[in-house]
DNA sequence: AGGTGCATGTAACAGGTTACATGATTAA
DNA sequence: TTAATCATGTAACCTGTTACATGCACCT
């Protein structure tokens, strides 16, 4: 019996790889199942697009890290796909290693807030723009989250995390937004 | 005299194109220069990088936004940039235009989260690692306080905004931790 | 003499979006 | 019958990173 080696060398994934793997176990099991689902849930820290899933996913086929079966609905073309056991390992590898997770943020708000001393007399609307932006974000969240609260723990815990984000940023974008209406009065 | 016309049509800027004029601004005159600057401050919520900075000067050179000029340090070539009109009002446009800020989060680990009900046993190692990556963030945007609270209001309120951020995702990642760990303790 | 910082630049690659094409099924 | 939803797929494009090449200036 073949002892599992923890040395074993590393399956590469690219980003939408790992999406993929995630959400087939999550239960996904079709491409455009899996690009609904993260539209509604894991979009907030997580975007996929058709023409990523479509190709990695007959990538990842190939690579023998899922299989597909086709399973049409009526006359209608459709391919499930599943984990192999060889997939399965790649995404606990994946969960379980050690690095520090990659994170990157390109938030045009802030990068306006950074420049308003170039046009000061719209810093404050700038400030509002992103609140406005922030509480159709929450909006969003908090629609899904009766949704998620009878889901499985991490997605819950991902979404309970982006709302308290978002509320976070709204209360402080009110704070400035006092402050800098206070210093304009004062003129 | 000719009056700026406000339904003037929109002068399409890249994104880097954005932060370029926003760097020339606020007194970030080369390639190098803004680059270093980028990294030790807007780094947190937009990156940038020489592949995109160079050539965008150009492209901005040729579209009269900004004009450069050779002003060599003793035998090292350096070429120092600065905004035409043109470039100001592109800038200013863009500062002032009423469009929604974009917004585009890629967190490894809330997608490790998400997906941690495949491998529960790591969950608590999964917030971990992101409170360790937010402790280092922290420790970086604290190192650049002192030296921002000195600047211009635009680049110290997003400074503000990052800590505050990132100090709240740490509490959040403590709090989780100790459910967690309790949850554990219970079985 | 060697390391660090200043300074510019590009080629190869990676990763992702948008827009489009196609067509079946289902609910109003 | 018509609109929305289910379902797959791709080509063109955009944006950005990584890795490399080059060389001077300054400090120790």
């Amino acid at each position: 019996m073949p002892v599992p080696d923890p040395q074993l060398p590393a399956v590469e994934l690219t980003p939408t790889g790992r999406v993929i793997l995630g959400m087939i176990a999550f239960g996904k099991r079709t491409g455009y199942e899996i690009k609904t689902f993260v539209d509604r849930t894991a979009r907030y820290f997580w975007a996929a697009s058709y023409g990523q899933i479509y190709p990695e996913l007959k990538r990842l086929e190939d690579r023998g890290l899922i299989r597909g079966r086709p399973e049409p609905s009526g006359g209608r073309a459709r391919t499930v796909y599943e984990l192999t056991q060889a997939g399965t390992a790649a995404l606990e590898q994946w969960l379980g290693s050690e690095d520090t997770p990659s994170y990157e943020l390109r938030d045009e708000g802030m990068l306006k807030l950074f420049f308003s001393d170039s046009l000061p007399e719209r810093r404050i609307e700038i400030v509002r723009a992103i609140r406005a932006r922030e509480e159709r974000d929450l909006a969003h969240l908090r629609s899904i989250e009766p949704h998620a609260s009878k889901g499985p723990t991490g997605s819950y815990l991902t979404l309970q995390m982006g709302i308290g984000l978002t509320e976070w940023t709204i209360k402080w974008c009110e704070a400035t937004e006092r402050q800098l209406a206070a210093e304009t009065e004062e003129e």
